[in-house]
DNA sequence: GCTTACGGTAAGTCAAGACTAACGGTTTGT
DNA sequence: ACAAACCGTTAGTCTTGACTTACCGTAAGC
């Protein structure tokens, strides 16, 4: 099972989101990864490994390159705890409402 | 606007997110949201600022109390950060099928 | 006015973690 | 076998930020 929390924890860093974003470019390198960052390469090793174990991304041995790309259950996980709050919030809402209403009542 | 970058750098903590989610209990003070966590009130208060500024909780002064509340909007902005990002991933993963089928070819 | 409750802010401490430099292991090519 | 490329890991440094304690301002109740 992948944790949502988890996921969030590893998105919660800047460099770290960038990292992320540069998934989606398909399967790249560490070394083409870390091209265009600020950080070196062991850095961006250390975020890949963090959002591999988060489920956010996943590993493809190539010779002696390891490609890595975007594990879409992290994001389906981070989408369910997202759409998880989302519903109590609304249902909150709601029952706050009521309780509202019930107390007006009670007043007049 | 709101920036879901802001929100995920907020959300990146687990203090910060049970503070989050005391918040969907519908109005709040501080005190009642300290109560039951293992941290102080003015480590609380500092939670629920950054939980603010990130546009993800709102306030509402009743008397001396400060009633704390879930803002949607920094979940909305979340939500279109998830589907922005799903959408690329989805059709970088596309793109990169046609170029492996366009190898294919090739090789043949 | 005095007291009490509530909560934001400042100062200071401390631990988590982001980063670099150096090393070592593995694979490919010559 | 040797060299080169790629990358994970470790050790160590340093910054970020989470936390507590103490203080101050404000609003309600007596």
């Amino acid at each position: 099972m992948i944790s949502a929390e988890r996921a969030l924890d590893a998105l919660g860093d800047p460099t770290r989101r960038m990292v992320f974003r540069r998934l989606r470019e398909g399967n790249r390198s560490v070394q083409e990864i870390a091209d265009g960052l600020e950080v070196s390469r062991p850095a961006v090793s250390q975020h890949l490994r963090v959002l591999k174990d988060a489920g956010l991304a996943v590993v493809r041995i190539e010779g002696t390159r390891r490609l890595y790309a975007i594990d879409t259950r992290g994001l389906e996980s981070l989408r369910g705890w997202l759409d998880g709050f989302w519903d109590k919030t609304l249902t909150a809402f709601k029952h706050a409402a009521e309780r509202e209403a019930a107390k007006e009542r009670k007043t007049r």
